[in-house]
DNA sequence: GTCCATGCAAAGGCTTTGCATTATA
DNA sequence: TATAATGCAAAGCCTTTGCATGGAC
């Protein structure tokens, strides 16, 4: 899991530049279970860098995502952006019903949702289960 | 469903007066089986009325939302939100798995995601199971 | 006739971008 | 030293709001 994995070598990995505010950054979302706005984030990360600006957490936050360390969720409640360290092992899968055929879905769409289910339902939720099923592109041919 | 109910009488039942526009943005939602930004529902609202404001396409869809008529997405990619008729027959649970209880979640979060993942892996979706679990306040709070 | 809905224009809020400066490899 | 990252300010885009006008009940 990235959590356990040292910043250096995460950055190494991307092959993008350490730097003292994506150190920041990455430490932040390390640290934090549940999904942040790009605000929230900028302020725990002024507490350990006084000069950090919004956009540099915007643009770190988009390499992030871009390279996997990050996800975006957007919740439905709220017009902004949440981000949150990606958790690489859960993992989703969609079944074609005519041949079997399974496929990986990479991002899970549940990831945020739980949050904000949390928050209305008054549950702490420990996980889910969730199955696509439909036809998968050569058996959607087939049928035409 | 909605889809099959008088405009006149869902204004009604929802409390609302019956105006052009709004009757115009409802039809739109009925005919779309696919979620649509405030954008595209604009320009579909132009064709049939050449003088309709782009602030009374998301003040009609907010109202919408807060009768039940509509749901709002907000899908990763996008920093936009897309509109969709509410297809109020979906339904998905919350169970305890200490007491058992089970408590209904009256947003589904699949829906337009459903959508995002048929553009990405091809697949025509026919249908989903989710099934979420946790902890209920009551169990939660024994535990502690 | 009253109250709510609309159009228009302007403002608000989140996010991105251009450019000069600074820091990394 | 060359290239990439940052800070700052400004712009961009989506969405909301104030206000006068128009329309529904």
């Amino acid at each position: 899991m990235l959590k356990y994995i040292d910043n250096k070598d995460i950055f190494k990995e991307c092959g993008i530049k350490k730097t003292k505010q994506r150190n920041i950054l990455l430490n932040i979302l390390k640290e934090e279970e549940e999904p942040l706005t790009a605000e929230e984030i900028f302020i725990k990360a002024r507490e350990r860098d006084k000069y950090i600006n919004l956009s540099t957490i915007y643009r770190t936050l988009n390499i992030f995502i871009s390279k996997d360390i990050a996800i975006k969720l957007n919740l439905e409640k709220e017009n902004k952006s949440m981000f949150q360290l990606n958790m690489m092992d859960h993992q989703h899968h969609i079944r074609c019903i005519s041949c079997n055929k399974k496929i990986r879905i990479d991002k899970c769409p549940i990831i945020g949702y739980e949050y904000f289910i949390e928050e209305n339902t008054n549950f702490h939720i420990i996980g889910h289960k969730l199955e696509l099923y439909g036809y998968c592109s050569k058996c959607k041919d087939k049928k035409q």
